[in-house]
DNA sequence: CGCCCTCTTTACGTTTACGTCAACGTCAGG
DNA sequence: CCTGACGTTGACGTAAACGTAAAGAGGGCG
């Protein structure tokens, strides 16, 4: 285990590309190490890619994502920081269950559909057996 | 029930504005009927305008959500298109099983954070009553 | 009739999330 | 030393999803 990542191996990993990654670090989702001029990326950071592409497939934008995964990096020494830290938690957890919900009716109605539309196709089938 | 509604009353009802709701039409999301020049929808655009937010909370392009209404207007009646229809809703529901589970480990972490930081907040709460 | 209000089209502006060069640095291999 | 692969910083381009402003149509009502 390397411990450390080039921007090329990151970007294949996980299918995009280098320019979106230095995208990411100018909106300060990304804060890679500096090798002389070429960004170093540590298992922290390929963490948080990770998050950031997790996001995305929920249809999050970039600028929540990163309040998000702030969260992560809090500093749990003043309270009132802590307070604010479990509000934002209840706030996007609401959300989330609002989206399972949404996907859970969805899900319901392709299944229905699916069905009806099976049984239409098989009843098709049968027609053309007793065609021939 | 009137059965028909004005494009402000839609606008009211699911909280965008009248821009909106023409520019999906702009795109084919929608297709109201017309009196004079004015846009009259039916329960039907309304149904399809749900579909539409809901889609849009779950991160869906304008142009996959159409893609997606469309598929409860397909015309059963040509076995090939039923087969591409089954294959567009496997593939949508591949998707939405990808969400839930993206969710689901998102909510499990958010949980585990949250707990972790209540049990803080409450250490220091009782720091400070034994502080008195 | 005149005014107001809602609706219409047209068109340009804006934000987000990148893509696409251009021009240059750097380092290993032949 | 030269090449080629990989990396860097700008800078401009673009598609999606609307916002916004302008200018006009049409209808109800005092």
């Amino acid at each position: 285990m390397s411990d450390t990542y080039g921007i090329a191996e990151l970007a294949r990993e996980f299918d995009v590309t280098t320019r979106t990654i230095r995208f990411y670090e100018d909106k300060g989702l990304l804060a890679p190490l500096r090798k002389g001029q070429r960004r170093v990326y540590a298992s922290r950071d390929r963490v948080r890619l990770r998050l950031i592409m997790r996001g995305k497939r929920l249809g999050f934008s970039l600028d929540e994502i990163r309040q998000l995964i702030d969260l992560y990096d809090v500093d749990p020494s003043e309270v009132t920081q802590l307070r604010h830290f479990l509000d934002k938690i209840h706030e996007h957890k609401e959300i989330l269950i609002g989206q399972q919900k949404d996907i859970a009716e969805t899900l319901a109605e392709m299944e229905r559909i699916e069905a009806q539309c099976s049984s239409l196709l098989s009843e098709k089938q049968k027609k053309r057996q007793t065609a021939n």
